[in-house]
RNA sequence: GGCGAGGUAGCUCAGUUGGUAGAGCAGCGGACUGAAAAUCCGCGUGUCGUCGGUUCGAUCCCGACCCUUGCCA
């Protein structure tokens, strides 16, 4: 295990809808012993399928893959579980390892590792009844000052809860110091499209995945586990089925939620990496999947593989 | 056809007792090291339906016309 040589990826990034499955797919099937890892968070969640457009089962079954169907929708996850899991799923790799995904959080964690506390599940609670009583007020009053000035948005309560778990973890300003850490350790390419395509295709995918059976999916799922996690519970696609089987939602009204925080998703997805990674975009206009494979693996054979923390 | 209501940002609407206008949503930009498909921050010029009149000045008042809509025929 100490052994181990230093473990190394060829990561392909892109928003939601750009194709980049596909195409991920379709460039690991002609390597002999590749696998794929996805780094997104929500194909983790077994049985949410058609809403969150995870590979095919035939896909499943021609290529190991990684990152998906980890747990169940009723259980809590985190990008630290995903990590783990992404390490020993690397490790197991036999033949080229091919990394794709729109969650830059868990690209970080994958090429830099993370640096600060492990969330101890206690601390977690504590401050989550500090939340629930004094809303952001009381998280910050319990935060030096120190640590608040070092925050980019110290209006965010999510942030501000996690660094006083860092704080109360033992953790000082020194955590958070440091600046950007990119995902650095190397350039990979990005897909992207142009946004009036993107737009189109999202529109496409959102009115495909209620006319291709979500409802039914989302139906059977919360007969199977009545409460779901706060994460998956919230997943595109998932929190509208549910709104309209329980009547707060028009149909229509659902697909145009879905539409609009996919694209609002894929605008987020879109900044991360534009300024949080090395990326080399590759824009995706009218090529054919062959040329668009061909790019990518020209970004790939020039780069090389990224290392892994 | 008659009477009424309305035509303002991509959408739904607010507003200006006459000094050229603002919210929500959408959109766009940004932040982001363990909930990240989350969370948070920033960005609002648009022939104020058309033409004419009154006025120093009209999106606002007056007139005509066009369109939408409700009720009555």
């Amino acid at each position: 295990m100490n052994a181990a040589p230093p473990l190394k990826a060829f990561l392909l990034g892109g928003a939601t809808a750009t194709g980049k499955t596909e195409l991920c797919h379709r460039l690991a099937r002609n390597q002999p012993g590749a696998s794929i890892l996805s780094a997104d968070s929500m194909l983790v969640y077994r049985g949410m399928d058609i809403g969150t457009a995870k590979p095919s089962p035939r896909q499943l079954a021609e290529i190991p893959y990684g990152g998906i169907n980890l747990v169940d929708p009723d259980q809590p996850f985190s990008a630290g579980l995903w990590l783990q899991h992404a390490k020993t799923f690397a490790s197991q790799a036999r033949g080229p390892l091919f990394v794709t995904g729109g969650t830059g959080l868990y690209l970080r964690a994958l090429t830099e590792g993370f640096n600060r506390p492990v969330p101890d599940e206690a601390v977690r609670a504590r401050v989550r009844s500090l939340w629930n009583e004094g809303g952001i007020d009381a998280i910050r009053s319990h935060l030096p000052q120190s640590v608040v000035s070092l925050l980019d948005d110290p209006g965010n309560p999510r942030r501000l809860m996690r660094a006083l778990e860092v704080v109360l973890s033992g953790g000082d300003e020194r955590a958070f110091l440091g600046g950007r850490v990119a995902v650095r350790r190397g350039r990979f390419p990005v897909l992207s499209r142009p946004r009036e395509v993107l737009h189109r295709r999202i529109r496409l995918r959102a009115e495909g995945m209620f006319s291709g059976g979500l409802l039914e999916e989302v139906r059977a799922l919360r007969r199977r586990y009545p409460v779901w996690s706060e994460t998956a519970g919230s997943a595109i696609g998932y929190a509208e089925a549910v709104a309209f089987l329980e009547g707060r939602l028009g149909l229509s009204e659902a697909v145009d939620r879905v539409a609009a925080r996919t694209r609002q998703l894929a605008r987020r997805q879109e900044t991360w990496l534009r300024h949080q990674a090395d990326a080399v975009w590759l824009e995706w206009g009218d090529e054919s999947p062959e040329e668009m494979a061909q790019r990518v693996q020209e970004v790939w054979e020039q780069d090389g593989p990224v290392a892994l923390a």
